[in-house]
DNA sequence: ATAAAACTCGCAAGCGCTTGCAAAAAAATG
DNA sequence: CATTTTTTTGCAAGCGCTTGCGAGTTTTAT
């Protein structure tokens, strides 16, 4: 049976307020009983019970982490250092696996209007749902959105600038000395995903080459998808010689189908990868990247919350990283 | 601001005893008012105060996920399912990882002896430390162990039998015609890696095909270990040509080291990988592998728990899970 | 009909902590 | 030294919920 404030209370030969006070460093309470309090909670290692400090203070020093799937490459990381910067600042994050179903999201998003956590990151693609968010939120609820975007409604919002990121990689193809370059991506009405083709299409654009329909191929974001991807966009009139993929899945799918047709990368083909799960750096050759900095998405996001929290609100309300090319293997300039 | 049991006991016009009993599923309420009341907690959307709950039950409603590091391949898998059921049983699971840092370690098994979740889960090699474990818990805590074991302790543990996988692993290899087999492993102190080693000289023995320490390769676990480890075990007087290797990341290098050299998998060398990863399946070739039952790793760790915590004692101390060949392409039938 | 048993429900205490307020003690002032 | 000011401390209420117990009500048995 854990001490209570009472009994430390009772040792120190002080109240219970005192005892409080102290451990809470308030002020009210002379140095001296102080110090002779906090070296009795040392000795005994006493920690508050904190059910009965969330009840009296209505904070819960818990943060939910609301994840359509946990398992998605990458994702570890932003978790982690969300992780590690909650528990340097007294905080712990509860994790909500939606699986992508709205009713559970909903019910997630339900422990932070109902105070049962302070706070709450939401990670990824469909979940910022505006409808679900306000029928779940109260205006007084505090969320940031991580890698997502709930437009018109003023949410603190976290992301890496996917329209930069498209523009480096379609960049560096070019630099390479490759002109026909084909974009794999996912789903055009995915936010994230359209601001890539706007930024590869701003890239071509702004170095005055042709801009082809042909060579954009929309997939649904899998294995799979990259795969097919590659046949689809080699029916093109003129063979794309460049790849730009926009997720990690389908860069693995794409180079299966290019190997599968007996090229070589980056001889044949160079390809540029979007994200950075460790898969990408283990493939084979190893992907060229615009890779995502999600540790610090994860480190912002959870700053920012925290922030918000402790009620000192942060400057911005959109906070835009910029990704950063990683050159690997699946690219090398081209002989003319 | 929620709502609280006193409102809704005020709506419904009965006492607070009454609502809480009716919430609750509590004997001593009548049908009638029963139905009433739930109808109003519906109505209004009222869900208790978990705060309040729990400084009144003594109960949190959460378990906490001792992790050493998140972001192992695999691990992303467990969480998953430990999260599911603990949804599904009405627990939040608190993630905590702990950098392989003792002291974090302490301090979030510390978590579990103050009260502050209802037990905890884990999971991995250094944790189950028997001194910090000692140190940090109180006899009545409840953790179950995962993947790891802490001898002598009486600890409950969800484990996956290495011994078996070894076996399976090198068994396999023999069954391809191969005999000459080494085994890339990690530090044989490690209890799990030293099981592995012993299902892989069982293996042997019960199929007469003598012992050779020279196949033997301790590394440190990583790729880079892989890749050495490869190099190390060619030394052998006799080449092997069956590789066991018991750990992703050094599959990798190994895999990278052998066509570093030249050599063709499966056509030169086989391999059998250990664990399951997404990663195996990805790399080209995709690795023969024993794949661990991660999902039902976290699912049994997780239904144990809370069984511990709902005093539905579960049968037995330590569930041992099998893991199951999985054949890809990096074995395949020798020709003699 | 009345006594006994069986329910239903409300009162009130308590979970362990925080905090406004007042009392007591110490320090500063005239 | 008395008085005011400041600091230190303790009292007690309250956070929202659970639960033992007793009062009130209904049912069953006699």
């Amino acid at each position: 049976m854990p001490l209570t404030l009472k009994d430390i209370a009772r040792i120190a030969g002080v109240a219970e307020s005192t005892v409080s006070r102290a451990i809470n460093n308030k002020p009210g309470v002379g140095e001296e009983t102080k110090q002779k309090i906090m070296k009795i909670v040392e000795e005994y290692n006493f920690q508050p019970n904190q059910m009965a400090q969330g009840l009296a203070k209505k904070e819960t020093h818990m943060i939910a982490l609301i994840i359509s799937d946990i398992s998605t490459p990458g994702y570890n990381k932003i978790i982690k250092s969300i992780e590690a910067v909650a528990d340097n600042r007294g905080y712990n994050v509860i994790i909500c696996n939606t699986d992508n179903n709205l009713d559970k999201e909903k019910a997630y998003l339900k422990m932070v209007s109902n105070n049962r956590v302070d706070g709450a990151i939401i990670i990824g693609g469909e979940l910022a749902d505006k409808n679900v968010l306000n029928l779940a939120l109260n205006k007084e609820d505090l969320i940031v959105l991580v890698n997502c975007l709930a437009e018109e409604m003023l949410i603190p919002t976290i992301l890496i600038d996917s329209f930069k990121g498209a523009f480096l990689a379609t960049s560096h193809l070019v630099e390479q000395g490759i002109e026909r370059i084909a974009i794999i991506m996912g789903s055009r009405s995915d936010y994230l995903e359209s601001e890539k083709l706007n930024g590869y299409q701003q890239a071509l654009e702004s170095l005055d080459i042709p801009y082809d329909e042909q060579y954009i191929v929309e997939t649904d974001g899998s294995r799979e998808g990259g795969y097919n991807g590659f046949f689809k966009a080699i029916e093109a009139e003129e063979l794309p010689v460049g790849f730009f993929v926009t997720g990690d899945m389908m860069a693995i799918g794409l180079i299966d189908a290019i190997k599968t047709g007996g090229y070589f990368i980056p001889d044949d083909f160079s390809i540029v990868g979007y994200g950075e799960s460790q898969i990408t750096s283990i493939i084979n050759p190893a992907l060229t990247v615009v890779a995502e900095p999600l540790e610090d998405l994860g480190l912002y996001a959870a700053d920012y919350l925290i922030k918000l929290i402790d009620e000192k609100s942060p400057d911005e309300l959109i906070k835009v990283l910029d990704p950063v090319l990683k050159l690997r293997d699946t690219t090398k300039p081209q002989v003319k």
